[in-house]
DNA sequence: ACGGTTTGTGCATACGAATGCATTATAAAA
DNA sequence: TTTTATAATGCATTCGTATGCACAAACCGT
């Protein structure tokens, strides 16, 4: 008397299938999957007899044989540096809830310590996702090339291939560079010190130039550029070098808030300084973190939801066809003003 | 004279299937398919042109049309709620890490908000994926029918249903509550109040039992609880009532982390308390941000890799059909002691 | 040289849903 | 009532891969 108990009919413990449906309902395997893809005029009566039938069954349409004949999977390969960095935690959520409200499942690939990002890529077009998502992979070269190969969409969010031609999605890292320095500027620092994340990242060089090119322009010279990458520990060791020849600058900018994390953490419990006090301190992203008083960093705001949902939109739009040229699209950043910055001027 | 750039013959922008290697390789399709999935005795002759074959055309089996009749896809679906802590977003990544280490793919779920936690289920299981783990939605009982029902092997990590019948993988929260009330005992804190996450999670329940019954074994009665949820603002507001009637415990006991940052931050900033001077914290979890030293906290580290790992060899097991009975995996958890719990005790 | 075994390959079909085309039932028009 | 248009449904095929079965070739021992 197994299985008795169940209000649906059992299938034997596999899914059902629209055949099962059809069979119930009375109809023909074909009615049944229009009444579930509602492409085409059915009655009234016969699309009620199928829903109580495939309710009766649990069943539903398995998205995998439909993926096979419609040629779309509705899924969007999401690659992600192997980084635990929040800022790419949040922007990965945050991508996989806009592909969520555009209809779109989400694989998330990380590359692998010692994998090709072209590796991860590949291993997204295998299920064939309908386009993929890639924020910051090291050869996002050869993952466009692919990509276009198979010509699945592809938009790379946080980064930027000059020439290459494919679409890009980021904040407008020059101008934001610029902004954080004419703030710094006003503040009265002259003698500002960067601390900058991987520099190969186009992020990182952008954010640094736009710097730069303010800061001369108000004859101020940046001298003082150290590298590592965007962790809380590079944060420290990057301060740690900087500070350890005597150089005591106005002001650090850093590329990336968790480096801020850091060299505020040195700053405050290694040196003894006081933020701002002694020395300011100004990062970059705008992370959850920033915020909580322990910190308080004033640091430029990168726009989040504007940026997946740009990113998440122009996928779509180039996933149904409607694609035009090459895309690089620039946010603004905007300043957020918080505690870490100390004004030297007399007011 | 298009296209003829391509070292790859094209086969007009569409992915090249096993039936045009099979044409270019004289061979048959099912051929093909033996060679990339090697069942089967094959020729190096045979096997050789296939892969050249294979190479020139850029072939990749399409996993969808294998998975379809294979009934096997060889994804497994990561439900998550819509968290922004950081302690699920490592949990997060670590599993999807551990996924690919046994040959799995990832498609990640973030129930949306308004959704119910079967929604996300079922949409995982509409692609067929092979297995599910849950970390922490709210009707996992639901999920766990409808997973029963589909018969797709599910787990639950870092969260518990007594009675069901479900597979789950917890660190030991009652032990680890335990540790925390020893922990704290025999420092000396004799009024220990609780900052806690939700109250309806099981883990939260039993790091409270934990505790409460240790101390109670050491006549110390737990009276000041608080409940919020896993998040920076609640432990800063629960914080805040907690100290508003007043009250001056030795020690706040933390769920979490991130609400024992909360906490601190509160106790510093807004009451101008010291810790540990004034008054001690301890969270749980070890997250990335313990050990800065801004916070430098001391709290029960949850075993991560252990716990990831465990889960999804448990999952890959069950996908293969080795199941046993239902399997309850507890994990012990380990205190790393940093510099928020000062001792009381003359040494 | 012959029956028997092994090895390598092809043929045909299945997986579950979508869809162009044919067919039937129904309604509207003449 | 007959004709034509229209709406509703079924039939057959397709997507790309896997696999049971049949078959041919090669090898083996006697």
């Amino acid at each position: 008397m197994a299985g008795s108990k169940k209000s649906a009919e059992s299938t034997g413990n596999r899914p059902a299938t629209s055949s099962d449906v059809a069979r119930l309902a009375n109809v023909s395997q074909s009615t049944v999957s229009r009444v579930f893809s509602d492409t085409c005029k059915l009655s009234d009566e016969t699309r009620k007899r199928v829903l109580e039938a495939a309710k009766q069954l649990g069943y539903r349409p398995n998205k995998i044989a439909r993926s096979l004949v419609s040629n779309r999977t509705n899924i969007i390969g999401i690659i992600v540096m192997n980084n635990e960095s929040p800022f790419y935690a949040t922007l990965t959520n945050l991508m996989i809830t806009a592909c969520r409200k555009f209809g779109f499942c989400s694989m998330v690939i990380r590359q692998t310590p010692g994998e090709q990002g072209i590796d991860a890529v590949t291993r997204a077009l295998d299920y064939r996702v309908d386009g993929i998502v890639v924020t910051a992979i090291e050869d996002s070269e050869s993952a466009s090339e692919i990509c276009r190969q198979s010509s699945v969409p592809l938009v790379l969010l946080n980064r930027y291939i000059a020439g290459a031609g494919v679409d890009s999605v980021c904040c407008d890292n020059l101008e934001a560079g610029s902004l954080a320095a004419q703030y710094l500027l006003d503040k009265g620092h002259r003698s500002i010190a960067c601390l900058m994340g991987d520099a190969a990242a186009s992020t990182t060089r952008d954010r640094l130039a736009g710097l730069r090119s303010k800061a001369e322009e108000r004859n101020v010279s940046i001298d003082w550029v150290e590298y590592g990458s965007y962790s809380y520990e590079s944060g420290r060791e990057m301060c740690r070098k900087l500070l350890a020849d005597g150089k005591r600058p106005d002001a650090i900018f850093c590329s990336g808030d968790i480096i801020a994390f850091g060299a505020m953490d040195v700053l405050r419990y290694e040196l003894g300084l006081r933020v701002p006090e002694d020395i300011s301190v100004m990062g970059f992203d705008d992370t959850a973190e920033t915020a909580w008083a322990s910190y308080n960093l004033t640091t430029m705001r990168q726009p989040y939801e504007e940026l997946v949902e740009t990113a998440c939109q122009l996928l779509v739009r180039r996933i149904e066809g409607k694609g035009s040229g090459v895309v690089r699209s620039l946010h603004a950043c905007r300043l957020v003003e918080r505690g870490s910055v100390q004004s030297l001027q007399p007011e």
